[in-house]
DNA sequence: TGAACATATGAATAATTGTTCATATATAAA
DNA sequence: TTTATATATGAACAATTATTCATATGTTCA
């Protein structure tokens, strides 16, 4: 936008300016606001919301889970990375077979909100 | 995958049937899954968590939310609608100014707790 | 050591999603 | 009724992300 000048945004005085001001002033940093969204992203996601699902109940080797969800083992691997990398779950190696499990004791608070919020939307229609 | 031949999943026995089995029974419908998963990908995306962020403030048109995150007012209708088909946000029209706010009460406990998650996590680092 | 197997991973491809651009609609004001 | 303005929207494009495929790593067992 403004793409020619670089005209101070907004050129247009439609703008409640006092809101403007008052709510950039509240809104937190950029940066929080950037990694919540990641955060959430990770959520975001039908296979890795099932895996996190799945692990709610228990923990489960990498092919229990590939075989659970009817996908291949690489799918699932990758996304079992994404998950650990952003600390939802851990693992740990037995022999040759890897472990995967929750680890953050919220991981059900945040799932449960996100049902709680379907429920509710669906008994609305 | 079993591309070929649509073999049955996971060959292999590397499986704890039992596991999967019980697991397989106590996770909820993929229909419900899906929504959650849906759901959260709305709060996946930097700009629609800032507009999330300023509507907990304060309820703002179009163009204060185009002026508030520096972009342009297609970028934010075309977000505003997917926010609105979610339940998330409603609005309110006034002459030609349309007003949005927030629909759900408990989007502000679910960026908490995205915000919970990052401050824990940080934390740890 | 060699074969079998569980998992991980890089690269390519497929699918999805966000933004832009041009333009439509609707309201207000001149 | 013409003009200006706020918002909405379809289509194209850009960017991101998920999955697949091929293969590498590491472990167990013969």
């Amino acid at each position: 936008m403004n793409s020619e000048y670089n005209i101070p945004l907004c050129e247009s005085n439609c703008i409640h300016e006092d809101v403007v001001n008052r709510v950039k002033k509240n809104l937190p940093d950029d940066e929080i606001l950037s990694e919540a969204a990641n955060f959430f992203k990770v959520f975001g996601d039908k296979t890795r919301i099932k895996i996190l699902s799945a692990l709610l109940d228990s923990e489960m080797c990498v092919c229990d889970i590939a075989c659970l969800l009817d996908m291949s083992q690489s799918a699932i691997s990758h996304q079992l990375r994404v998950l650990k990398s952003s600390n939802l779950v851990k693992n740990r190696k037995e022999g040759k077979v890897v472990y995967y499990s929750l680890e953050d004791e919220h991981v059900k608070a945040i799932l449960d909100q996100g049902i709680v919020h379907i429920r509710h939307k669906n008994r609305g229609e």
